[in-house]
DNA sequence: TATTACTGACTAACAAGTCAGCAATATCGC
DNA sequence: GCGATATTGCTGACTTGTTAGTCAGTAATA
């Protein structure tokens, strides 16, 4: 009778089948009410195994956050330097679907965990600050020079804040995040303020 | 030698110096990493007459949120419902004060509360959207169709969601909560929304 | 003298982090 | 190939530290 092994040795595998289940143990219940345990029996390891790839909870957290970051969030902001459309057609297309994607991606999570443990985490937030703020709020600007080079917007487009753009995007997020089952009409909120954006910047 | 009395019986001061404290505590640190005995010593008592007023944690945690919800945010929302100024005078002056003021006041703690440990409390997150958001949409909604029946306003404007002009602040208040020391003109972003909103807007 | 707001030491429970031993695989000798 | 042996990924019971919540006793007021 060929017994089933009690387990198989994945050495290469763990690290990454950890933090997936951290992430969506973090995701539940928040940092400080994730039991190490439960992330072990997510990923279908012992307790002890977690400690063999991360040293700390705190190690898991970070390795968690930078995970997501890079994995998903890069995609969504090269997609945006790269593109050959007007201005208009490119904040009518890429950008908007960009914004209407994000509130309802991990990165809200992320931004969720951010808000609650980045005040006993300053390094966390200054690399992702760096990783994915700075370089996200750079590509809106660059656009926006572009557009005035291009002569699609008026020289004053050079003094919008890149923020004005992503407000309502941040807006859905947190709406999203505190008041799950409420009802908002995201995709409306983001058209009306690329309308009025648009209205306001155009040559 | 007329001893200096350990203590002082004080029955009705303490259930709000407790709370004052609890929501000091929770500010600094979020609910789970707050220690009860951390609270009772900045309220200058034991850490067991605490549980005298509030029976649990959880207890003392809702208690907070409510107090300061009724305290502050209420003064606000009805300063903006009784005002006879035009439209446009109203939105440049006490909506955008108000706008101006709520990320650095303690809204912007109870809202990282409510993000954090919100959804292990939906009936705390159902008494802030009724007190709070209900209230704040629906004092906007009426301030947009008093515009429109003065003429001040296309009839459009009835279409518009209200979030549309808290998003800046929204946004301005999350930056500020996770990125403390970056700077934002925020000032700025608010303004700039209400601007294109009364273009927008405008008969 | 009676009442009760208040103290602070205690308990109980839970969770982070450790580690001795086990069992799955790699390696070696034949 | 194949069994013996060495290596190490992995387990799970254990220790340790922390904190929510209790309660018998004390001292301030009525």
């Amino acid at each position: 009778m060929p017994q089933q092994p009690k387990y198989q040795r994945r050495k290469e595998d763990r690290p990454q089948e950890i933090a997936d289940a951290a992430f969506e143990a973090f995701a539940e219940n928040g940092y400080a009410a994730t039991r190490i345990d439960d992330v072990a029996r997510r990923a279908g390891i012992s307790k002890g195994l977690t400690y063999l790839y991360y040293k700390t909870k705190e190690e898991l957290f970070k390795a968690v956050v930078k995970n997501v970051v890079i994995r998903r969030v890069d995609a969504l902001i090269v997609d945006v330097e790269t593109s050959a459309l007007s201005s208009e057609e490119f904040i009518r297309g890429p950008l908007l679907d960009f914004m209407k994607k994000v509130p309802g991606s991990p990165v809200a999570i992320v931004i969720r965990l951010l808000i609650s443990e980045g005040p006993r985490h300053p390094d966390l937030v200054e690399y992702y600050y760096e990783n994915v703020v700075a370089r996200g709020l750079g590509a809106i600007r660059g656009f926006l020079e572009r557009g005035v080079e291009r002569g699609e917007f008026r020289r004053e487009a050079l003094e919008l804040q890149p923020h004005q753009f992503l407000a309502p995007m941040m807006l859905s997020m947190i709406w999203r995040l505190i008041f799950t089952d409420k009802p908002l009409d995201t995709d409306n909120l983001m058209e009306t303020q690329l309308d009025m954006l648009l209205t306001h910047l155009r040559a």
